[in-house]
RNA sequence: GGGCCCGUAGCUCAACUGGCAGAGCAGCUGGCUUUUAACCAGAAGGUUGGGGGUUCGAGUCCCUCCGGGCCCA
């Protein structure tokens, strides 16, 4: 038997001793009055060594336990902190106070009530003049100094991580205060947040392979969305101004410290709206989340991040132009483009086209530098088969993505409403697609016919949640802010 | 997909140049009625991620597979 068995069957065997002498370890009912934090809320002026003629009972789970002999202090842990147990042979009798120290272990739920009572030492606690077991564990937890500090544990079983490692714990209260600022920040500007098909017959809103489904019942193939774009778009031909979603988006793609492939994304929609007043939404609303936080300067890995507005606006062609010394307007050619890449010795892969090749030398020499809060602006139109183009540069898309902290945070347009240019764009894409691009927008016929019946010149916003809570929560890797984060199988010996 | 690093007791970590696998916490036994990582004493706990190889001898070196981390694509 291993050591580990050893210790379960150790607790087992604790636990049959309590069913002997008639104690249920699982029983369905539970008595508490009050909460660690209501005790230390209502008798926070209680002094050292008094005692009060208060009866409370409390509840949670057994993290501490210092034995004296006769007497014994435990700690009790709930959803809202810490409450130590004074318990001695005194108050309980023998034979309970036996029980208590020879079947209850480290990790186990306890009920206890009895006075609350300050120590000498200044501690808050409830001496205990009854109990009830409320729930045994029949595994150990991880040490209690040093925390579970396995990576791999940390995400395969989460539970631990968070019970035992309180930086994590802060980590997802930060990551629900955030998304709750969202949208009490979308709510208030006349917003309606809605919800929209997971499952669509046909994909789309960005460039991204996707998972693919099956209906039995419909003897139809369907895919887990990879952006809820096309339907927030028919709401606004439906006639609603303003609409948001939060929700998970799924791409069937590589995982890493800045993708999984299902991660939550806001899209929000703005008619009468274009890419600028997007911009201004974004930099505010995410400048109320750091108000929220108390965050407006933070730091990210090793910077120093100020998130005032005004953020940086700055165009593609002047952020090349910075970085490389390229001016993209200069080389309007895929042929004169690559030809000045190589000449400089710039490192990128060589892409099919010229807006796919901008792309690469903005990911690669732009992106990863954009440290302070950034809108890089104005992308080829090509990459774009969403956006509308720019008046004064048809080449061009009015689209922006911020950026902070070398982080790619979202993706926005003035969206494109013209549907005879929209039905271009698809099909420029599947030209793409026959050309080996696994990634090109499908063409979407329903789309197009609901664009037909009119959709008010609009803008879009998408905000890639994951990575935001990294930036607050100083988060290196994605997997930190997700709570549960794709992993590939761990092989069990069988 | 490529490169580098890591995987030792339930948890956190040791183990020199290849030479008896070790400690703290948890658990077990005993002591202790005001502790705060309580303390004191004792005994126990290992397929060193899996498989193969080199060697008199492998946690350590080599190959391979699995999982994780970091960097690159």
């Amino acid at each position: 038997m291993s050591a580990e068995e050893r210790l379960r069957e150790e607790r087992l065997r604790k636990l049959e001793d309590l069913r002997r002498r008639g104690i249920e370890p699982y029983p369905a009912r539970c008595e508490r009055t009050h909460t660690a934090q209501q005790l230390h809320e209502r008798f926070a002026n209680l002094p050292p060594g008094e005692e009060t003629d208060e009866h409370v009972w409390v509840a949670g789970r057994v993290m501490g336990r210092r034995v004296l002999g006769k007497a014994s202090f435990w700690d009790l842990r709930d959803g809202t902190g810490r409450i130590q147990l004074l318990l001695s042979q005194d108050a309980l009798g023998e034979e309970r106070y036996e029980l208590l120290l020879r079947d209850v272990d480290l990790g186990d739920f306890l009920g206890a009530y009895g006075r609350v009572v300050r120590t000498r030492r200044g501690e808050l606690s409830v001496r205990v003049e009854d109990y009830r077991v409320l729930a045994k564990a029949l595994r150990p937890l991880p040490e209690k100094w040093h925390g579970l500090k396995d990576q791999e544990a940390r995400y395969r079983q989460r539970y631990l991580d968070l019970l035992v490692n309180e930086p994590s714990r802060k980590t997802f209260e930060t990551r629900s205060r955030i998304v709750r600022t969202m949208r009490r920040f979308l709510d208030e500007r006349g917003f309606l947040e809605v919800e929209t098909p997971i499952l669509q017959p046909i994909y789309g809103g960005t460039a991204a392979r996707p998972f693919t489904t099956y209906h039995n019942e419909l003897e139809q193939t369907l895919y887990l969305r990879i952006a809820p774009e096309l339907y927030l778009k028919r709401l606004l031909i439906g006639g609603f101004e303003r609409v948001y979603e939060i929700g998970k988006n799924f791409r069937n793609e590589g995982i890493s410290t800045r993708h999984n492939p299902e991660f939550t994304m806001l899209e929000c929609y703005q008619a009468y709206a274009d890419y600028n007043d997007m911009m201004e939404l974004a930099e505010q609303m995410i400048y109320a989340i750091a108000q929220e936080l108390g965050l407006e300067r933070l730091s990210y890995q090793e910077h120093t991040i100020d998130l005032t507005p005004p953020w940086r606006r700055l165009t593609l062609r002047e952020a090349l132009l910075e970085h490389t010394g390229l001016d993209i307007e200069a080389l309007p050619t895929h042929e004169a483009l690559w030809e000045a890449v190589q000449r400089k010795g710039l490192f990128v892969d060589e892409q099919p086209t010229w807006g796919k090749l901008v792309d690469e030398l903005v990911s690669e020499y732009v992106e990863p530098r954009l440290i302070q809060p950034t809108f890089l602006l104005d992308y080829p139109r090509e990459i774009s088969p969403l956006a509308k183009a720019k008046p004064t540069a048809p080449h061009l898309v009015e689209r922006f993505e911020p950026f902070i902290g070398g982080l790619e945070l979202g993706n926005a347009f003035s969206e494109l409403n013209d549907p005879l240019d929209q039905r271009e764009r698809f099909k420029q894409q599947e030209e793409q697609r026959r050309r080996g691009d696994e990634e090109a927008h499908p063409l979407d016929e329903d789309f197009l016919l609901a664009l037909e019946y009119g959709m008010p010149p609009t803008g879009g916003l998408g905000i890639g949640v994951d990575r935001l809570v990294m930036l607050f929560t100083d988060a290196r890797s994605i997997r930190d802010v997700i709570l549960f984060p794709a992993l590939r199988p761990k092989q069990e010996p069988s």
